[in-house]
DNA sequence: ATGAGAATGAGAATCATTCCTAGATTAGCA
DNA sequence: TGCTAATCTAGGAATGATTCTCATTCTCAT
């Protein structure tokens, strides 16, 4: 899986370094997006350069950011590395999981999103549905 | 408009104050969610202020808080005064728009995702659609 | 091995948001 | 209407997340 990575980063003349391998290994390894200080526990690696690495990753494609309803920034691998997903948020603790829709499902939201977005007269870059609910420590 | 909103603050024992009155009016008049330096241009009212009202609103139910792709929170009047609905965000300048759902469409998205979290066995408590596009000033 | 360019670490700077306090407003009541 | 107690506001200080800066270190092509 980090074959096509270091393939996309080369192909932009960005670094796959020691830092920024971590910072994707670590991703890879979770099932939802994770915040910089959640990454930092797991990492052991100062936040600026976290920071850094994120935001080098970003630009390049391979990670992109999420904000759930609790405002946190939250990071995940983008679709096309790790497929097209949506998000269960926990109301409480804000924690997100990712959840993936089959593809006859996915297609009706497609539909459906194409077709609302049409009666406004909007072009259709991408869409994202949030399921809210209330995880176990939470209740 | 303004009439239950006054009456629900007075059922919870919290004053509808002129400065909270404006932030209403001022979320009111606009189509979408609004970040407080927006709102801020809009009122004139020192930042804390907005804040303040912003956090007295949020907790008696009044407003609530979105955050979009580009991470900025802004605000928004709930969904019982405002109805349900979902948002059009611009992938360039994070500018939100509400976009209403027709009763079917949002009748198809309900069914999707209680048949989503249903297979991942989790309770909804709320859903969100955004639907990304780029606005005329982004193209 | 060497040099140029890029990446890193550590801390300072910035920005949004929250907190604090003194003074102003408000509702309820005489 | 005028008084009182409670609540609200303005303004600035404090906080916390994120970004920037710069001196040092690493990488890659020679």
């Amino acid at each position: 899986m980090t074959e096509p990575i270091a393939r996309h980063l080369e192909a932009r003349g960005i670094r796959y370094t020691r830092a920024r391998r971590a910072v994707v290994e670590a991703l890879e390894a979770v099932d939802g997006p994770k915040s910089v200080s959640e990454l930092g526990d797991r990492l052991a690696v100062p936040q600026s350069s976290l920071y850094r690495s994120l935001a080098v990753l970003g630009d390049a494609g391979v990670v992109v950011a999420h904000h759930g309803p609790d405002g946190t920034t939250r990071f995940e691998l983008a679709e096309w590395i790790r497929g097209h997903h949506h998000h269960l948020v926990c109301a409480g603790c804000g924690a997100v999981r990712d959840l993936a829709l089959t593809a006859e499902e996915e297609e009706r939201l497609q539909e459906l999103v194409t077709e609302a977005a049409g009666r406004v007269d909007v072009e259709v870059e991408d869409h994202a549905l949030e399921i809210v609910h209330r995880c176990e420590e939470c209740r």
